[in-house]
DNA sequence: TATTGTTATACTCTATAACTATA
DNA sequence: TATAGTTATAGAGTATAACAATA
């Protein structure tokens, strides 16, 4: 249950924690009732996958001076019809705090990748729109981002993702 | 690409989020050579049902007044042979720096859960050992995780618990 | 010299609450 | 009243670098 940007986790030392602390978990989950391994394994190796996942796209776009969240919002800005977002909405699309919004865009304009127009049917509300250089770096990173996703699923069968993107919608969908 | 624990979010606003922006990726994504989109689904896919999840886990942990990652030091220190762990031991089981340990640790000793003893074989080094009051948090809390997990993947059927874990794995060793 | 742990510092990402301006 | 955004504040979780003590 763990979300970390490191880049110090050698392959072997996370070998080592595999073997030694699942083993670990294993075997003290006889004494519950409810323990059923093959669920906790499939939690263990959804959490340790997605930590070696953020350890690699973090270290892709910190590069481009790009991180998770500004990059999601550069991607919310570059991929609309009419390309400028109320705040509001952008929060709504990441499901984060206004709040949260506000710095993330200011953190945007302060780098010149995003800019604040007035709405001129709301004086309450600022539209945010990309700039020419939020999307020059965006343009100059994905090629690299969609390729490293190609190269991480590129054992895959097509009726390997499709299971898995079907395994996961079930098991999300059993989250709430 | 995000973390976030928060719990504002109706899973009607996810829908909405899900038919509209990855809708969008979709379309755009046709612009880039490497781009493939049971791919890139399945990355979306898996980065919100993570998303999920944790805002699922730390609602059930704060309960207890416990974090993810206290949850993780308690984890390990209540599940080794000896029971007692050196710090730098925990930083290479949980694969984070020895400086994020010792800010670890101390919040555990600060609750009572956790105590540092001093090594005889190494007088440089801790030994870190939960303490009863720990070990009661724990054991109080882990029935309702292991629940849980029970309840999310009650759907599943073995075969499709062993098929997620095979695929998940199949992900992790592309990653890097 | 190498290792263990601490301290100092900083960064990213997030939240809530109180506020202003406007609808 | 309700909504859009800001500010102030906080907190979790992480890192690196320099350091002291010990191996």
């Amino acid at each position: 249950m763990k979300n970390q940007m490191t880049s110090s986790a050698s392959s072997s030392s996370k070998d080592l924690r595999t073997d030694y602390y699942w083993t670990q978990v294993r075997e003290f989950g006889r004494k519950y009732k409810n323990f059923d391994w093959p669920s906790v394994r499939v939690l263990l190796r959804f959490i340790d996958t997605y930590d070696g996942l953020m350890v690699r796209f973090s270290k892709l776009m910190s590069a481009y001076k790009l991180s998770p969240a500004v990059f999601n919002v550069l991607m919310i800005l570059s991929r609309g019809s009419g390309e400028k977002f109320k705040q509001h909405d952008i929060s709504k699309l990441l499901l984060v705090s206004r709040a949260n919004v506000t710095g993330l865009v200011n953190a945007l304009v302060r780098k010149g990748l995003a800019k604040r127009e007035s709405d001129p049917t709301d004086r309450r509300a600022w539209l945010v729109k990309i700039t020419p250089k939020g999307k020059v770096l965006l343009e100059a990173y994905l090629p690299y981002h969609y390729a490293e996703v190609g190269r991480i699923f590129s054992g895959f069968k097509l009726a390997e993702k499709k299971s898995m993107d079907q395994l996961l919608l079930k098991f999300k969908d059993g989250i709430l």
